[in-house]
DNA sequence: ATCGTCTATCGCCGATAGACGATGAACAAA
DNA sequence: TTTGTTCATCGTCTATCGGCGATAGACGAT
């Protein structure tokens, strides 16, 4: 898991962490991207600026993003570029998100 | 539920949806300010304010994102405002999220 | 009526996000 | 070598975010 242990007093510098998580998912695009990686197998840049229409180097900003969010596996392949969805980061990053809407709502 | 049918092809709105909400959700603030807000069962602006830090400008404007997102109720109360967290919206939130991440894990 | 408190909103700002085109590096193919 | 393709990065522009102080409205208390 990536709770640590419990912080401090409660978890105020989780509520960084997450947040900082959940603003690499907060862009249209990018989830479109997410959606793409995992819909087909391989996926280079180009196949993503063909299928977004936007321009390349915009999503590779994108990519880019999400790669350092740890969402997103690189791996350069020749002048191409291999990106990979991360499924067990993605996981995670769901499930810090029902951590803290359970612990919200345990106090219904 | 928020899936309105099918879009067009794939689901290109949906992605936009989802990221609007998450996008609520992607700062420390606000995510400490919900934990506020379930912890303490009411919870008027000035509450948040000495609990928080920030001007109270500012907690207002955050306040009013989520409430505008629609995961805290407002309910003006005499002068004082009242805020509380809707669990269900954020339940919902979450559920969409965990939904794109099996659906981008299904494939894997 | 006046004062103090609590809010929401306005205006302003610095910083960042998000988009683009241009460019250069890396590499395959000719 | 030259050409074409793919990609990351740089610089630029614009819009938005996130913060603050100031202000005005609503209300309770005096």
């Amino acid at each position: 898991m990536n709770t640590p242990l419990i912080e401090k007093t409660c978890g105020f510098a989780d509520s960084q962490s997450v947040a900082a998580k959940l603003a690499a998912l907060s862009h249209p695009a990018r989830i479109e991207i997410l959606r793409h990686l995992s819909a087909s197998r391989s996926c280079c840049c180009r196949e993503v600026v063909d299928h977004l229409d936007l321009a390349q180097s915009t999503v590779s900003q994108h990519l880019k993003i999400l790669v350092d969010a740890g969402l997103v596996r690189y791996e350069p392949d020749r002048q191409r570029s291999r990106y990979q969805v991360d499924s067990d980061a993605l996981a995670d990053v769901s499930a810090s998100l029902a951590e803290l809407v359970t612990s919200c709502c345990s106090g219904r």
